[in-house]
DNA sequence: TCTGAGTTTGTTAATCTACCGAACACTGAA
DNA sequence: TTCAGTGTTCGGTAGATTAACAAACTCAGA
């Protein structure tokens, strides 16, 4: 049935028949009716329209919706043979593979730890992450059309344009030859993007962000960085160095002289349990081994858990002002390992509106997950802006 | 001959057409070919568009333009029925007025100093304003169609979010009265934009930004502010607020509470005569009586007033950091009356490239007349907008 | 100085594409 | 049966195109 139906790789299809593409992925099965009043057209033109999408195998017609009176009408859908894309995340500990049709579902997922002494992406986080990529096409098999689009989510700079910004830790190189060497054909566009940047895409699609659309996401963990979105899309500045909060001016004060990257040094986790090493006393029980039992311990009542939570919150509230006093964006929302924790939120809303106007300030809603969700979700808009 | 031509206050062209308006506008002045090349268009319909426009008294032909061979073409450009715009500046302590017609072109411009001795806009101000208003649109007259829109830039933020964000101490409300009593026909459109917007704007149409569609313009003087440029156009923020750097944390460090609007306290140009009193020794002539004298003795090789100088580049060029690395804008252009002061140029440079990337730094090329001149050019693209 | 040759501009005529409105035929439920 | 929506057919229109031709200008050579 289906030996080679040549990927429609750049079709030439009317205003209408795009338009209908895009409202089938991105707001599910439809009917002409509903479709024509969405998009302003007429029905002889669905008539027109809709046989000749069904051709090309990118739209199928599936049940029949019948409203309170009169002849029901067909539901129609995006077809499978319409394509799928692919999401990757490589981190220091961790790598997710995910491949998602374009409207959006799931078809297959795999993840994996990476045990990494180091904080950059080894030889082996290259290694395991194309394993997964190989299970994931394996499991997604030939039934739901070509591969469109890969989008890789690392804490790099996106791939998209070639300026050398030394920022953080890790070496690009790695990425990008991940890039390269992904067991996928050599006609798919494979892309990377920051991973802060795809976690503010998921949050926006499906998270906290639903339904602002210019918002920042600020991602506090180890590190520190930042999610711009602005009318919905992504800002990467001149060098792909938009976000890098790492390097405001820290500590800045008419006594003092910033250190470069001082802030993430302030900030990140690690500074963070520094601080609390040094002020824990023995009668407080055993130190906090990692910020999750810090947060613990200052969930239960612990005031010094509790102190040192409530500074970093009022830290990070800072950032958020310094943030907002450029972008002016109308919600916040937070993010990473640390910036996640509900117990942060009432300390970093104190610090914003003590220096700032009142902004929205939430937490994200999808966790961990977002970094991959962002990139499956960059995938599938970089397909349809590519089909359409 | 001209009774009451109803301006044609919202055509319904065709895409050519208004692509051909558009282009007369940004472009100057063109012949039916080149037209035809810029846009893709063929010469048929460009024997359909022109006439249609000259109908509509929206263009006038001109001479004739001969290349070195073949038969020369017909002239195109737009005419004066196509209308004009009002640019407004309202300062504390200055106001123009400016008139430009659609392409770009000025036709009449006032201005006036105001004896303020608050820093808000006073009544004076406002009925001020209103008196040059009326004599540039006398001065403008009936031969050049009808007014368009107006653009008042002034110290608050923007009108079209009526949204209440205290920031700067001018009270909007002076403003807001000033755009509805305007002696300008009821139906033309009338906005405020912010100051430094409106700078931003014209620094990148005219100025030192032209090739640059993605930057930021900082300025520097009693206060200080942002306008921020992307992708051409300017960013509002959810509540106008963006580019209030006067609300960045400062000062900030593990051991300093930052203060609302610290940084302006520091970073304003009041502030910097002060620090400038507190150390001028009497060995050193006259205490400069403001900024403008304070350079001049540095640009002399004063060194009190040299150390002065260095360090407030230092801490303008930090302040940069502070918005690069939100944004990571591909240039800074600094303005205002400090900041538009050579003088501090290899400072902030200096200051950026030891925090962060290399980002080019420039002074504004319009001085002064960047406001106004922003806001006409918003007007023109405003009217340009609503007319295609 | 006149006269083509070559080149570019502008016009005319015939199409083409992508849509719409109106009229009509087709379900399906009350 | 009737009524209200769904889908199709037919003809028409707006906005563009290509192809062919007429008009205007430069230059070279007789």
């Amino acid at each position: 049935m289906n030996p080679a139906p040549t990927p429609p790789s750049r079709l030439d299809l009317p205003e209408s028949s795009r338009g209908v593409l895009r409202r089938l992925a991105t707001h599910g099965p439809a009917t002409r009716p509903q479709l024509a009043r969405a998009l302003g057209l007429s029905r002889p033109t669905m008539s027109a329209v809709m046989p000749e999408l069904m051709n090309l195998e990118l739209v199928s017609s599936g049940g029949s919706s019948r409203g309170a009176t009169g002849r029901s009408a067909v539901l129609y859908s995006l077809a499978a043979g319409a394509g799928h894309v692919l999401g990757v995340e490589v981190g220091a500990t961790r790598a997710r593979v995910v491949a998602h049709s374009l409207d959006g579902e799931q078809i297959a997922a795999r993840e994996e730890r990476i045990s990494a002494r180091r904080r950059t992406i080894t030889d082996a986080a290259v290694s395991t992450t194309m394993e997964l990529c190989e299970k994931v096409l394996a499991e997604v098999g030939d039934g739901h059309g070509p591969l469109r689009d890969v989008v890789i989510a690392a804490p790099t700079k996106p791939s998209t344009k070639p300026t050398s910004v030394s920022t953080s830790g890790l070496q690009p190189d790695g990425v990008e030859q991940l890039a390269a060497a992904l067991p996928v054909p050599d006609d798919v566009p494979v892309i990377v993007e920051n991973n802060v940047n795809c976690a503010a895409i998921a949050e926006h699609r499906l998270g906290a962000a639903q339904n602002q659309d210019t918002f920042v996401y600020l991602q506090v963990g180890v590190k520190i960085g930042l999610g711009i979105v602005i009318d919905g899309k992504l800002m990467h500045g001149a060098h792909g160095a938009s976000g890098e909060v790492a390097m405001m001016p820290f500590p800045w004060s008419p006594g003092e002289e910033p250190t470069r990257a001082g802030l993430e040094e302030y900030l990140g986790s690690e500074a963070l349990m520094a601080r609390c090493a040094e002020v824990w006393t023995s009668g407080n029980g055993p130190v906090p081994k990692d910020a999750e039992a810090l947060f613990q311990a200052a969930a239960r009542g612990q005031s010094t858990a509790r102190r040192l939570v409530d500074q970093h919150a009022t830290d990070i509230g800072r950032l958020a002002v310094g943030v907002m006093s450029v972008l002016d964006p109308g919600l916040v929302v937070l993010g990473g390992g640390v910036g996640q924790n509900q117990l942060l939120l009432p300390g970093v809303r104190r610090a914003t509106t003590a220096l700032a106007w009142d902004t929205e300030i939430t937490v994200g809603a999808l966790g961990e997950h977002a970094t991959v969700l962002g990139a499956v979700h960059i995938a599938i808009t970089r397909a349809l802006d590519r089909l359409t």
